[in-house]
DNA sequence: GCGCATCGTTGAAACGTTTCAAAATTGTCA
DNA sequence: TGACAATTTTGAAACGTTTCAACGATGCGC
């Protein structure tokens, strides 16, 4: 009663040849005499081989020849975020030049999120935005398998693309200051686990588990002191990454401080977010309000209005940590850099 | 000169258990006295044990826990085209509800298309859209794993979820002629293999090796009989599905006959590029030209103006497919019904 | 102290392939 | 025809794990 699966042994069997020259046939024809061939050929159309099974393969071979994305959320936010997926593009296309496929691995529960990390069957895992810190990454790291993290601090054997965020962050604010703003507000990504939405102070960010959030601090407050401003002068409101999560946060900033003329977003779905946000309280963007984002991804060239932003290269991004997998040299970090591009969401305040 | 891997039983013989013990330190230890297990996880982590090789685990254990996504693109096209960035979070979604990972095959080079879907290491394989034909799905369908087919012909023993496309575009079509027009352009997505960027006869429609457009034109011919035309009186384009090519064809296609007073698309992503040639040309949008699109992805309704176009239930159309796989019951095929959203691209004709 | 259930541990057998040195076959040339 | 080279085929050894029947301890009630 139990389907047995036919294996390589049995096709071999069949065909009266030793496994090895069954193996051969599907994988190296090339190598047995055309007769040969067609009678195991013929076997295993009989017997309805289903071809070498991987499973077996990848046990002798080795490579699965797939890389393993890991990101901080569900499966689902790879396809729903415009950064994920012009990173994931990236990735992509290196992916594909090399012949490797791509399998994504989601962390979003907690539980089983190192079990997927343990158990993923690739060769190397890219990992972006790990909002549990390290330890998935050290999970990873201990596949002894290459490991790039992007926008994370490499170090300690792994290699990492992050990009220039300090000086990002200083541009996005001296474009407001030099503009004459002085009533800035923060709008920020989530700089720890657990996130704590809402009302946060400097010091969250100036500590922030993330990288991105500690220099992106150490850039604004470069800015703010030209002008003797500190950063904790500033209303800084932390958020998820999602635009209607943004919009409610963003209102609840303007509701709070309604002095405030320019809004400095450190994602462009944030800042997208932000001018919902002023639109719902019938102020107009850049009249009434300044909004100056952080990426530039597609949508910030044409929303209404047009965003001015810090672009930094997201594809260029995942191309480079895709080759660093690929590579496999020794462990670096590649330091990617920024540039304000000016649009029409800032402007001097009234 | 070799560094030879640290493998299970490596640690089980330093820690003097049995390798059975050792696996089932990593896999199930409320079984193993905690004394045991303790000396099994020192002599690991002294060896700089990497954990359980996945490799091993699938060989001796069968699933894989993922399912493979099959597409006809580059693997960048997966997070580039709307479209398929829906259906894959439908998927995603009860992938992760299940615990299963997701792999992108991508069949870019018909060279390595094979190999990828024969040696993709997952549970079971979706395919949308796959130009090559049936080619691709039989080897998927060879690998004795479940397949789903999204928008493909079902039968002979494969599941598939389809939308009702012959309904969807008598409505798009109807729609129109309800609104006067009779100078009706068709703006067609590729119909078989190889595609054939330009004008093409109905014929190549009605007989398309697709389902989707053999049904559509169905549709079309339904709501035109209704007015005593024929399909074949249409002009018809053929377009890669990409926002580029569809303006410039689109362009063509009003240059050739610029009496047309509307566009059918057959995608959103073409109908937004069809206002783009509209636009490009001088005319007003639904004044002088009237585009219906197909789909009703996210960036229809924000378009400008925002488009009038046959909704399908994409996401839904991806969860369907995910828990067909999982289900694994005998194969059938789930039609999902559309509906006409009318918004401001369509108008009377002048 | 003895039988009995319970709990831990062992040892060996799969799982399905690829690889490789060695053996067998075929071909070539004088 | 025989020596030698070139081409095919073989057989067995990995690859690293999990599972499972069977075997030993250990603790319990009497």
């Amino acid at each position: 009663m139990k389907k047995r699966i036919v294996k390589l042994a049995d096709v071999a069997k069949a065909a009266k040849v030793s496994q090895g020259t069954a193996s051969n046939v599907f994988n190296r024809p090339e190598l047995v005499r055309p007769e040969v061939r067609e009678r195991v050929e013929a076997s295993a159309r009989r017997l309805a081989y289903a071809g070498p099974d991987p499973k077996g393969r990848l046990l002798r071979g080795g490579k699965v020849n797939a890389i393993g994305i890991v990101m901080a959320d569900d499966t689902a936010y790879f396809f729903r975020d415009p950064f994920a997926r012009m990173l994931l593009s990236g990735i992509a296309e290196v992916c594909d030049e090399r012949g490797a496929g791509v399998a994504l691995v989601s962390t979003n529960r907690q539980k089983d999120a190192a079990w997927r990390i343990q158990t993923a069957v690739v060769d190397g895992f890219i990992v972006h935005c790990l909002r549990v810190g390290d330890r998935l990454i050290s999970l990873a790291r201990k596949r002894h398998l290459p490991v790039v993290a992007i926008d994370l601090d490499g170090g300690n054997g792994m290699s990492s693309v992050v990009i220039d965020d300090r000086h990002g962050a200083y541009l996005a604010a001296r474009h407001l200051l030099d503009l004459g703003h002085r009533k800035i507000g923060l709008l920020s990504l989530e700089a720890a686990d657990p996130p704590r939405p809402g009302f946060v102070d400097a010091e969250r960010l100036r500590s922030a588990e993330y990288r991105t959030e500690r220099e992106r601090a150490a850039g604004y407050s470069a800015a703010l002191a030209e002008h003797g401003i500190e950063l904790d002068q500033l209303p800084i409101m932390e958020s998820l990454n999602e635009r209607q999560a943004g919009a409610s946060h963003a209102r609840e900033l303007l509701a709070a401080r309604p002095e405030t003329t320019a809004i400095i977003a450190m994602s462009d779905v944030l800042a997208l977010a932000a001018i919902d946000a002023a639109r719902a309280r019938g102020l107009r963007v850049p009249q009434d309000l300044s909004v100056v984002g952080f990426d530039d991804i597609p949508d910030a060239a044409t929303a209404d209005p047009p965003l001015t932003t810090i672009a930094q290269p997201i594809v260029e991004k995942g191309r480079i940590a895709a080759r660093l997998i690929f590579e496999a040299g020794p462990p670096r970090t590649e330091t990617l850099g920024v540039k304000l591009v000016e649009r029409a969401s800032t402007a001097r305040p009234r």
